[in-house]
DNA sequence: CTAACTTTGTGAAGAATTTCACAAGCCCCC
DNA sequence: GGGGGCTTGTGAAATTCTTCACAAAGTTAG
């Protein structure tokens, strides 16, 4: 398939979350133009973006919305429930591990792991947390296929190594550090300053 | 001033946050190919993205690590500190209320509300929770610029107007929710859930 | 069954962003 | 003080992404 961009992909994810609503609503059918309207873009941007997988609407009548949701979730690979290990235990790891949204959109939290023997051992949301020194070991069980990175940024690239030997083909980042991983293991950055530096910037420069 | 990229101000901070560990190392001077290197980008990005806002480094010798530093950090708005209030003290809330991260760039945290009563005296770093109840009345002592929502995502949207009437001129939006705001007015959002989606689909369509 | 109306799917145009490539400027050494 | 070696700054080209605009297809009403 024909690469396709971030930007497309992370709208796909705004449509659906718009079309479970729809579906806990009841509502049947929903156009291009409503579609765009509830992700804040345009209805042919909405049609181009769908277009790339195939062609799922009625002309005349728009997109039903129960299959338009499960042609989204299957596109975005959310058929498949994935696992998902937590690395670090501090406040952000604590609250995601807790995050009910996360548990909602088919990702597991199967394992968290610290070094701090003070957080060893707690449990969170029915995971306890395991010694990073155990990483390798616990991981051949667990079999995750992402890892939730939530630790000081000095050992994130460290960790991107194991975590990338022990099989892991996607990292979410949350440490304020630039990341390389190997081909195959895909890997994204949140960065909360960031955003708040965009924000700065944009308030800096208006009008 | 033209109109700049967001992409390329999300790269400016990147540059800003790696200089400022080159500062720390006491390095003197540095190439955009080293630059470029350390924000996953190529040489020829970085001169264009610093050329939007004039001219800063010397041929044949690099950029001045310090000015560099103190340059971005006024076009990024961080020359003042910035005052934030955090709407909303669940999990995601308190983390951020307590994340250094902040700080450290100039964003003070001077205000928590929500509006559990259990939460409401609470003191998260030095910060007492406020009622939600109170919050006009608050922000008017307190003009916060920025605020950050970590709210459930049905009550998102109304805090962003009763922000944005209490004169808050920017938004960073946690919650699960697409939202509008006034002209003037700048809404950023973080979703967790989306980015695991995006991760979702990259492993999904491997090779 | 027909006509009026709605909405999709998609090439083509347009806009925005990134990459290329090279002249010009500056440093350093001899 | 001249030459070799780097590295910047920037138009132009290439690429990517978004918007336009309309034929085609389906719906609804009478």
């Amino acid at each position: 398939m024909k690469h396709i961009a971030e930007s497309t992909v992370r709208r796909l994810s705004l449509y659906l979350r718009f079309l479970e609503e729809l579906e806990g609503q009841g509502r049947e059918t929903i156009s291009s133009e409503v579609l765009a309207d509830s992700g804040g873009t345009t209805s042919a941007q909405v049609r181009k973006d769908l277009s790339f997988f195939g062609s799922f609407g009625k002309r005349g009548l728009g997109y039903s919305v129960t299959a338009l949701a499960k042609r989204l979730r299957e596109i975005l690979g959310l058929g498949q429930p994935w696992q998902v290990v937590i690395i670090g235990a501090g406040k952000i790891g604590a609250a995601l591990a807790q995050y009910r949204g996360f548990r909602a959109r088919g990702f597991h939290v199967v394992g968290i792991f610290d070094s701090d023997p003070a957080k060893v051992g707690r449990t969170l949301d029915g995971v306890t947390v395991s010694d990073l020194a155990q990483l390798e070991r616990e991981l051949k069980q667990l079999k995750p296929q992402i890892a939730v990175l939530t630790v000081p940024a000095d050992v994130a690239q460290e960790l991107v190594q194991r975590l990338t030997k022990a099989g892991v083909r996607g990292i979410l980042n949350f440490a304020p550090a630039t990341l390389h991983a190997p081909d195959g293991v895909t890997v994204r950055s949140v960065n909360m300053a960031l955003e708040l530096e965009i924000l700065s910037y944009a308030l800096a420069h208006e009008r």
